[in-house]
This record gives C-alpha cells, structure tokens and sequence, in this order.
DNA sequence: TGTTATAGGTACTTTAAAGTACCTATATTA
DNA sequence: TAATATAGGTACTTTAAAGTACCTATAACA
C-alpha cells in the first residue's frame, strides 16, 4: 500500500512550483523560450548555480523543456513543455495579482518594478 | 525616490502567500471561517508555533480577518478579508492543479491524498 | 597566444525557514 | 483541588534553501 504523502492537493503543486524561483523562471517563460543567460539577465538576482538547480528539477518534474543546439559555445533554450502550459492561467493570475497588490501597497507600480518584458 | 523592490511582479504574490503554509491555510479558509483547532486539525503537520506566525503574517498583509470572542477558553476564527477573496480563483486553481497532477503522477489520487473537505 | 562567450559542475558556507520544548492565562468540570 | 480546553508567547535548535567561490570545455577572434 502506497503511503500517503499529501494532506491536501495544493501541497502537490508546490511541491512543483514553491520556492524562491520557480514560479519567476515559469512566469518568463510563458513568454516564449528563452536561452539561460537571457533568463539570467531577466533574473539579475539569481545565481547561475541556482538557474540551473532550478531549470533541472523543472525539466524533472516535465514542466519544462531543455532544448540543446549542439554548437561552441553552447547554446541552450528552456520553454514551456505541453504540460507545463497546463500552468499559464496560473501564473498569469499570480502575476497579475501581484501587480494590483503592488499599486495597492505603493500606489505606483513603477516605483518598486524594474522594467522589463512583463511590466509593460 | 523609493528604491525599486521587484524585478518582476510575481514577486510581490510570492511574498504574501509563498512558503510552505499560507497556500496551504488560504486553501482550507476558501471553504469559510475556520478556528484555530479546526486548522490544526485540518493540517496535522503544522506546529502550533508555525500556524500562528503565518497567520498573523496573512493578517498583517490584510488576507485574512482575525475573529475574538470574549470567552474562555478562548475562540478565535480566521476568515478570508474582503482583500483575500481576491486570491480564491488562485487558490482553487492552484488546488485543482495539484490534485491532476497527483493522479497524473500516481494514478490514483486516493491513494496519497488523506481524507477531507477538500478531496471529497 | 591568451581572452571571450556560453553553459554548467562541485564543494563549501551562510542565511532563512521551520521545528522543539516549555511557558502563560482562566473558566469549567470531575 | 487538580485536570482540561483553548489560543498563544518565547528561547533555542535544527534543517533546508540559497549563496559563494572556483572549476570545466571549446571554437572564435584579436
């Protein structure tokens, strides 16, 4: 008999998505795919060994892909795996959550957001 | 000048529901007002120490009402606030994510999932 | 020749999150 | 009188998350 594991469905989820980046890195990508050091500029408070913990347990657990072009220097590209799009209603809403908090909290949101793709 | 806080909005939502618990308390108090007993009950891994200190942070943050009543023993009753509604389709969503994700992965949801409200 | 760009690995350290243990108050009930 | 239930506080410890520093490979280019 398999032991059980969650008390309630959500823990699954963040089981997948918690942390520090994951839902950040996700959010990028919902974008269109992106290559490590473009993730990495759009993340300039993330360290390289973090990005790549990160993208690798991502990729584990199939919600992204990791596209190689096999080239020097190397060439990488994450997207959004066809199951990892089953996260886009969510992670729009969590951004766009925390775009109406932050008005509310500071009243401009262009006062605490760096400018970037997703602020606009 | 305010000095800028968030590269990218997400961030701010992570700030208020991120962690191990508050998606986890938000979830149960989705299905209404709940006690503080009633919470353990409903999380037994949580200890007394961490529930509290996440509630009250969700308080602070303006997500959840705090609910005393003069007797004792004491009773107190959390509620999502006005402001906290504006998480409920987040929440369900992120619930309803994790327990397709659970069947995808094991099969069979009852199968780690404990018993109440919210697998039924 | 040696510097650059790219993606990533690994050992170690720091910090923040979470957990443990033990404490409070008071009306009610056995 | 002593135990119970309820909600919570506090000091301390442990664990897990995150960060730092330094390492690899190789083709292109100055």
């Amino acid at each position: 008999m398999i032991k059980k594991k969650y008390n309630i469905s959500v823990e699954a989820t963040l089981e997948v998505i918690g942390g520090k980046w994951k839902c950040v890195i996700l959010c990028h990508l919902t974008h269109g795919k992106k290559r490590t050091s473009e993730l990495k500029k759009l993340m300039p408070g993330i360290t390289q060994k973090m990005l790549t913990q990160q993208l690798r347990e991502l990729e584990s657990d199939g919600i992204i892909n990791r596209i190689i072009y096999n080239q020097v220097p190397p060439k990488v590209e994450y997207e959004l795996s066809e199951y990892g799009t089953s996260l886009e209603s969510i992670l729009n809403l969590l951004c766009n959550w925390g775009e109406q908090h932050i008005i509310k909290e500071y009243g401009d949101k262009f006062a605490v957001l760096e400018d970037n793709i997703l602020n606009k």
